[in-house]
DNA sequence: ATTGCTGCAAACGATTTGCATGAGG
DNA sequence: CCTCATGCAAATCGTTTGCAGCAAT
């Protein structure tokens, strides 16, 4: 038998995925909330995801699993992913809220363009350490924090040398 | 003649919304735009405040000033007002676009409790290192960051405590 | 059976826009 | 004068809600 390779996404994501529906089965059980079809579907497509996917993107990529899975019904379930800890919001300040998958996710942060809107992750272990120092200091428990650095990637920052500046 | 004190907010105040409106003027006529009444009035109000408010709130005390000026004027300004650097927006993630006064600010950060909505600044230089650093590290060129770190004040973490969880 | 879930359409609230009028350079 | 700014109302857009029928426990 081939010993498992921890770089076959594949299988990884397989794995990932049976986990957190057992995973939100549990929470929602404990919520006396419901595991539906829709939930499940939904929690697939979702954790096949790397980007941060807007409601409305994520909504079109579920629907070519099950048309018929509503537009609401995929808000009210990623709004729902997040309180179960499987999901996590992403602020890039853009108006639209957008998830990334939160299970087994090493904790990071943003570097976003805003230009065209790419964005990098990276790791920041500093910043926990200063949540915990400002929390203590003005007795706040603190919950989360969002952080994220904005300016130009390289490919706009050299346009914008060459090219007359563009407003947005 | 009496030494000028620096804690005299009153004359402090007085001094930066000359300061600024000179400075918004020259950012003005850089862009081609104008420098107008309304613009004068509402930075003018702009500057006194000292907390995160909406254009709502801010739109409520300009109309104090002077009744004509409309909703939409005070929005399209705290706009313009972000572009030339007088005012940056705050993100405390409710739904709704606060503004601060930018200008001779030392850069800090806001620590939000999730339950009331109060918010206290703090200071932490790392913070600006890891903008630096990272922005090195991707090849970025760096323009501004967002941080806030999320929880709840001592008040409400008490409440909490005793009463009945309360959902949002 | 009971209670929660879904999907649709309609409601909502913050923000933006079109346009005729008014003011600044 | 020409261009930009204003103020109003209407449009837009992301998000939320009410509700009747459906599905999970």
């Amino acid at each position: 038998m081939p010993k498992k390779r921890v770089d076959d996404l594949q299988s990884v994501s397989a794995e990932t995925a049976l986990e957190a529906e057992k995973i939100l089965g549990n929470r929602l059980a404990k919520l006396g909330l419901k595991q539906t079809d829709q939930r499940r579907k939904i929690l697939q497509v979702f954790l096949q995801t790397r980007d941060h996917l807007s409601i409305d993107e994520l909504h079109q990529q579920v629907k070519k699993l099950d048309p018929k899975i509503g537009f609401t019904t995929v808000y009210r379930t990623l709004k729902l992913f997040s309180q179960c800890g499987i999901a996590s919001e992403v602020e890039l300040h853009d108006g639209i809220s957008r998830y990334e998958p939160q299970l087994n996710r090493r904790s990071h942060h943003h570097l976003v363009c805003t230009e065209c809107g790419e964005s990098v992750e990276f790791f920041s272990p500093e910043i926990e350490a200063v949540e915990q120092r400002i929390g203590k200091q003005f007795r706040y428990s603190t919950t989360r924090h969002s952080f994220q650095i904005f300016g130009l990637c390289t490919n706009c920052s050299k346009k914008r040398t060459s090219a007359p500046q563009v407003r947005r």
